[in-house]
DNA sequence: TCATCTAACACTTTTGAAACGG
DNA sequence: ACCGTTTCAAAAGTGTTAGATG
């Protein structure tokens, strides 16, 4: 399997304390820092398997060649997909233990760009943050066996730009600056789902940061989705299409020259491109922001009081052995009500049914342990 | 006037059901 | 009846484009 080597900056906890601080990785060089927030007296259970976990970013070049010039992701009132995909290669779980992964995107920092002179720089202060969502991988729960079986694809999330969006998609504010995470939960029985002994890891690759746009603001961007994006190829490029491009610039020199006649067909692009992998160290520290209620028997994960953040909304997270699975049922979501959000699943072997449910809340909840807020994990920013 | 957003469009890949054969 | 493969139409994912919006 190729392209997978790129690890991510990983921040982890456990329960409620919080401890060790990860060194910088030595191998690396890139930074990280790790805490695991396992009481004392708890068995090493609670943080098997997290310590040693390590994410691979699929497709790293291609990401860096997108970074390398800023990467733009496109939102829309109905959602759209990201490109180039986020996967990633998972090792170190242990194999039998179950584990859901879910990503956010949060605000890479508090400024508002904009496009002049071919090069993207701050326009003023970003907008207000925009409640939170988090995209449950639709495996979830399944055990780091299947995790680390094949590539963990995250291409179905969706971005809008619809602050009401009614599907769950994540919402983003054009013409600012994002960085997508990955979140690993443990979730085995042994584990209580949502106990205080819930062990968590979260995962970002810096080049997979983005400016999220209305439409494409650097013609660079457009044609290394177009080059790299097969549901594009009807743009891909001869010089016909170059000559029509460039006749869109505002340019006397260039005429304006009809699509039409600009189209042509040309032969698929050589499969399987760049692979390359890098790899960061593992860090963790707690991270406030982030809670979870206490649940333990009935593998249910429920909201909690809110927290004081208001970068991210409620969210519900249910486990529930005796409903029968759906194959990737669509989201449903009252945002007024908290109505759940079903998440189906194709999966042989599947047992759990997947539940979430979003709010509109200034808030967001997540999987450390209501009772020990101190086991929260926050953005590495 | 300008920057940004929206929706329709043509073209593409993906998906899933039906048909078929062993 | 079952299973695997093929076919094909519908659905969904693309960037482009012109016009709308504030």
């Amino acid at each position: 399997m190729a392209n997978l080597e790129f690890g991510s900056q990983q921040s982890c906890s456990s329960g409620d304390s919080p401890a060790l601080e990860f060194e910088q990785d030595k191998d690396s060089g890139h930074h990280g820092r790790c805490k695991t927030g396992s009481p004392p007296l708890q068995t090493p259970l609670s943080h098997q398997g997290m310590e040693g976990i390590k994410v691979y970013l699929h497709e790293r070049d291609l990401w860096a060649k997108f970074h390398d010039v800023t990467t733009e992701m496109i939102i829309t009132k109905a959602g759209r997909r990201m490109f180039p995909s986020y996967k990633v290669k998972v090792t170190g779980l242990n194999p039998k233990a179950k584990y859901i992964l879910l990503m956010d995107i949060i605000s890479a920092d508090e400024h508002r760009y904009k496009f002049a002179d071919n090069k993207w720089s701050i326009s003023g202060k970003a907008e207000p943050a925009i409640p939170g969502r988090l995209y449950v991988h639709p495996d979830s729960p399944a055990s780091g066996a299947h995790w680390m079986r094949q590539l963990v694809s995250f291409q179905k999330l969706k971005l809008t730009n619809n602050h009401l969006d009614p599907f769950g998609h994540i919402i983003l504010n054009s013409m600012h600056k994002y960085q997508p995470r990955l979140h690993i939960v443990k979730a085995d029985e042994r584990n209580s789902f949502g106990s205080s002994n819930t062990s968590f890891c979260t995962h970002s690759f810096p080049e997979t940061t983005f400016i999220a746009v209305t439409s494409y603001q650097n013609h660079t961007i457009t044609q290394l989705k177009i080059e790299n994006n097969p549901f594009a190829k009807g743009f891909r490029g001869n010089d016909d299409i170059e000559l029509h491009r460039m006749s869109r610039t505002p340019s006397k020199e260039y005429p304006l020259v009809p699509r039409s006649t600009a189209r042509q067909r040309v032969a698929p692009p050589s499969p399987d491109s760049c692979h390359s992998h890098s790899e960061y160290t593992v860090t963790q520290k707690p991270s406030p922001g982030y809670t979870c209620s206490d649940i333990s028997g009935d593998h249910t994960l429920t909201e909690t009081p809110p927290t004081h953040d208001p970068t991210y909304h409620l969210f519900t997270y249910q486990l529930s052995p005796e409903v029968t699975p759906v194959h990737s049922a669509p989201c449903s979501m009252d945002t007024a009500q908290n109505q759940p959000c079903m998440y189906g699943s194709s999966q042989v072997g599947m047992e759990d049914l997947r539940w979430a449910s979003y709010t509109d809340s200034t808030t967001y909840q997540s999987f450390s342990s209501a009772k020990e807020l101190g086991g929260n994990f926050v953005p590495p920013y």
